[in-house]
DNA sequence: CGCTAATTGAGAACAATTAGCGATATTCGT
DNA sequence: ACGAATATCGCTAATTGTTCTCAATTAGCG
């Protein structure tokens, strides 16, 4: 489990002059729930809500800001898979540290680890005098399924930004 | 200098029942003659097109349709940095083949390569029986300038989508 | 409690990207 | 080299994901 707590969430807030809001404290109560390998949209998070806890239902603005906010203070990370828009998960610290292989066909994602990426990541921003905030892996590839049904494809047979995952 | 030239092009499109133009040529060389370290949005090609060569003006649909194409083919490699909107380069083989580091306050890229994410990648991909297309370490850091301004910082600090690059 | 500034929700506004369509140009077989 | 078949073009309008505006609400703090 991730040890993140509301309370230091909380702290962190008040730090910068910024507030805690339930909205907030729902938010990163809803992504600490979140099964392992699970990646939300600003749209799934409002629709997850209005499903599981209508009661704590929050505006599509306030989870745009509540995302990017999360995301600049480092309690979340932003996804940039294939599937035009972005997806949030914890940001988790090693040894939970993870990264993603996805098919850009089916937009099916495998999710791994790596301590050597952690370290070539370590190293480099080091060496540019960065201080480290997040470092991903992403590699794209086509899945085995997909394969079968010939590589490369036509135009109309790439998916689209939101065709189900069909295999 | 990058091999793929618009013979190969061609054969690889007409192959597919598609067809090869002056424009999909045109982007191509544009690509093929950009600096190392640039990266061109859609917007970006448009308008370099306007400026060093009027006559080959080329529309915005088609440039969205042709990086869209260009980039399934595995000619080109879509980025997803800091900024809102994607960008795209050549995507070039070992050796040329380099990752990037961000920094989300100034959004600065700077290029890196790796030999040891390149193997994680290929053995991460054939352990789940995929055929690797392209593999991007992406990290993100605050360089020493943003660190200096401190870190975390305020929201109306965080740098906006569009904010010219003022350090 | 009471002040002040941060935050919220609702909707309008925005920027990037895509779809539809009729006109044009490329391919390929003759 | 010619012509039919059809992929592609450029245009405009539509869509999508995200941000902004603003009045009402509320957290933090003395
Ligand atoms: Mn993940
Ligand atoms: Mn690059
Ligand atoms: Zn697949
Ligand atoms: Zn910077």
């Amino acid at each position: 489990m991730y040890s993140y707590d509301s309370t230091t969430f909380r702290s962190e807030l008040n730090q910068l002059g910024l507030r805690m809001t339930p909205q907030r404290e729902t938010i990163l109560e809803v992504f600490r729930e979140l099964p392992k390998g699970k990646h939300l949209s600003a749209e799934d998070l409002y629709h997850h809500l209005q499903e599981v806890a209508p009661e704590r239902k929050i505006s599509l603005s306030t989870i745009y800001r509540s995302l990017k906010l999360m995301t600049h203070l480092g309690l979340l990370r932003e996804l940039e898979l294939a599937e035009g828009h972005k997806h949030y998960e914890l940001n988790q610290p090693h040894p939970h540290h993870h990264h993603h292989l996805v098919c850009v066909r089916c937009n099916r994602t495998i999710e791994f680890k790596s301590d050597s990426v952690l370290k070539v990541s370590m190293k480099t921003s080091g060496r540019e005098g960065f201080h480290l905030l997040d470092c991903q892996l992403t590699i794209h590839g086509v899945c085995v399924e997909a394969l079968k049904r010939g590589w490369p494809s036509v135009p109309q047979e790439w998916s689209c930004p939101h065709a189900p995952v069909d295999e």
